[in-house]
DNA sequence: CGCCCCGTTGAAGATGATCAAATCTTGTGG
DNA sequence: CCACAAGATTTGATCATCTTCAACGGGGCG
């Protein structure tokens, strides 16, 4: 929806950043100054209790913007690079300059944020009601729903650790529920950091609430 | 932010809608065509699954939205009156007319979106990371928060299932919870309907994970 | 007065957490 | 190229929290 002329005159705002593994480059509970675009890699976002549990709010890709969520306590969230990350930052402050200028980024900023609030809402009926097995299979597909190829086989760059943070459950538990899955023939696990999605019907059935016969 | 004159010509755009109790206005799944603005009383937010399980995703009154949060499939939540309801309606077709119209409406509804996100991620942490009793103190302290007046003793004008389905637990725990607090001395329950904080700032520590010795 | 719904309390059970250890992967340095 | 160390993952055994099942008390309304 933004052209190439708008594009320039867009980098003449942002400001572009370029994060590496594991640093994080916006912090909870920070004045909300900014906001960010991902261009490139993955990011995770967390927030933190003062004895130490961590709980991800999300993921963020190429295409998502990140620091929408906020309040008068600031950023909701820290945001950690997954691997090297790229990505441009916005001030809050000339948020209405932007949007003067980019009519088209007011409906997308919009939206994002709309399809966001959705996509949190899903998260709290996956953290306060699905069963661990259903966290898991819930997660895997909507995993596979933001990869830009929907092919059976993805990449999963991201440790058992993190899942469990984002599912509300331990690395145990996680762990169990992977090899759940691919004993039940849902899954298969090739390699380190890849999955397969052998049945995404079923697993989407799994997800929403149906039991599976073998290996339940 | 909003003046008298422009308030004028909001009306033509909204359409004043008076929901009973326990009647749902806005479905999960259905075409996000509206968005409304609570005027008075309180109303739920939840999702459904197929058997049945429920997650209230939040609670709107005056002042709030509703039907931000939606996605491709539609609103992502089911809306219900909690008592009488008041609201204003709004065409989400005509939403670039009224932004157009009312450059305020802009920041609020950004405002709003904004804070309802920095909400929903709060809630992930409740949901995933926090014990029962924690739950409970967190949905205390921050119901009191959305009241307009912060007193001591406030209106709890839901049910004890529907702070379970918030909460991501069952009424017996919350009931259990609510009588550990009582006996910590931390709240009292002068009436059905009515809770009084008596020590907040303990509360607040409950809530963010610090244990409290007697009757624990 | 009696019914129904809501809330509370008790006892038993299940799911996931915790504790522990073995295996595998990865990266580093000899 | 191999040995080794550190971290990640898997699996097992036990434990705790919360759920489930059950029963009881109280208030409102017909």
């Amino acid at each position: 929806v933004i052209g190439p002329e708008d594009f320039v005159r867009l980098s003449a705002l942002a400001f572009r950043l370029d994060v590496s593994d594991r640093q994080a480059f916006m912090t909870e509970g920070e004045p909300a100054e900014h906001f960010f675009t991902m261009t490139q890699g993955v990011a995770k976002l967390f927030k933190l209790m003062p004895d130490g549990r961590r709980q991800i709010t999300g993921f963020a890709r190429p295409g998502d913007f990140i620091g929408l969520a906020a309040g008068v306590s600031g950023y909701a969230s820290t945001a950690e690079a997954v691997g090297a990350v790229r990505l441009c930052r916005f001030n809050r402050s000339q948020l209405r300059l932007l949007l003067d200028d980019f009519p088209q980024m007011e409906e997308a900023i919009l939206a994002a944020a709309s399809s966001e609030l959705a996509a949190a809402q899903a998260q709290m009926m996956v953290l306060g009601r699905k069963t661990s097995r259903e966290r898991l299979a819930t997660f895997l597909l909507s995993w596979r729903g933001s990869e830009s190829q929907e092919t059976a086989t993805m990449p999963l760059p991201i440790t058992r650790q993190d899942i469990a943070d984002y599912l509300g459950l331990t690395i145990e538990t996680v762990s169990r529920c992977f090899t759940g899955l691919r004993h039940a023939g849902l899954i298969a696990l090739p390699a380190p950091g890849e999955v397969t999605l052998l049945e995404p019907t079923q697993l989407a059935a799994v997800a929403e609430g149906a039991a599976i016969c073998p290996a339940d």
